[in-house]
DNA sequence: TAGATTGTTAATCGATTAACAATC
DNA sequence: TAGATTGTTAATCGATTAACAATC
């Protein structure tokens, strides 16, 4: 398991992508499948598509390529995603319960076992069958768990005390959804979706088309 | 203005996360900020900041700084952020709502005019003031209006025909929430939200961890 | 065998970081 | 002036791409 370790952000990043490529073609029936017919469907280099699966561990059969199964779980073992990712909504505001009723995270190992909110009108709701306790009641629920990712989606006014409780409550990872800096200990992961920057990233790209006409 | 064009990724995405830091301080009544200060908030390398500051064509003052009013302006420029980027939201599922209903936008210029769905139930309506059409009426609101921003948030499996109609509507930007591969003419942009790539990062890192230790 | 694909090694490219001169 | 910061140039690092041998 060792090379689970270690896999540079960009190729997990591709890994996820081709995953999503690769269940849909199993679904079609396919049962062979080449890194040259991944990197032709994903717009990609062949040997950065090799290189990526690589980091996976599996290996390939010359002339042939990956049995399709092998390679899903190949993949998916070096995501994680085999093993179930409990997790815990924090903040249930409209792209909080969004996250929540995305079906598609299942295939990704995540469960959402509770939710939490400071809304004493919301505590003791139930959205897509997932009870939403008081904050106050996270460090002793969470105390019985480990492994536990914190899906962060609070207002940025509350991020910092929000992650200070999350980092009391012993939880180790942390995916934030709230465009806002927030200091944790060096021995916690963060994941940020920061809609922000990538909407920076397209509206620059618009700017410098414009010009370029 | 030729220095807006060509910002690598990597600076544009840091350059909004610099903007969230710098329009907080400057609330807090701070006129003057160094690139110093912005890295050692922001965690970065301090030269690093430096030449992602000058990417957006400023010249700030040795020993002292720069303006903080100046440089919010020229990155809001860099980034295209101080004019008016007019947006169709494309899907009114839970997670386009959730976009629609984030007024940090406004601060970036995004502004939706319209949404659009297929459902004759929500046809008519309006979400946070913006009213529903049903989406074939796309091309011909479209062609009244240029430089468009299509915010798709479609289910996956009409993800291509969608972006075909926008395409066939002259849309040359796409910010893509759908995990989904679709084809696109050379000359239309698409930046993709795919939160299943940023969840993997998290959940490898995860395991990577559980290893070490 | 011939040919397609894997796996590996080397070259390139771009971003990050280090070093330092210029400036107020 | 002394010292902090900017701006620039060079060195490093890591990811991508190219070249090619190994394999079925």
């Amino acid at each position: 398991m060792a090379q689970e370790n270690n896999i540079p952000d960009p190729s997990v990043k591709r890994l996820a992508r081709y995953l999503h490529l690769l269940t849909h073609m199993k679904e079609q029936g396919v049962e062979i499948v080449s890194s040259t017919y991944i990197a032709q469907e994903m717009n990609e280099d062949p040997t950065k598509v090799r290189k990526d699966i690589q980091f996976t561990g599996i290996v390939g059969k010359p002339k042939t390529g990956f049995f399709i199964d092998d390679l899903i779980d190949s993949i998916e073992s070096s995501l994680n995603w085999n093993s179930t990712n409990l997790a815990y909504l924090i903040g249930t505001g409209s792209l909080g319960k969004a996250v929540l009723g995305y079906k598609n995270f299942e295939r990704c190992g995540l469960k959402f076992i509770d939710a939490f909110d400071t809304d004493k009108l919301k505590v003791g709701k139930k959205f897509f069958g997932v009870e939403v306790h008081h904050i106050s009641k996270l460090p002793q629920l969470a105390s019985n768990l480990s492994n536990l990712i914190a899906v962060l989606a609070v207002p940025a006014s509350v991020a910092q005390q929000t992650v200070d409780l999350i980092v009391e409550s012993d939880i180790k990872a942390i995916w934030n959804f709230v465009p806002k800096n927030f200091k944790v200990p060096e021995d916690v992961i963060v994941e940020n979706i920061l809609l922000s920057q990538s909407l920076a990233v397209l509206t620059s790209k618009i700017a410098g088309n414009k010009i370029d006409n």
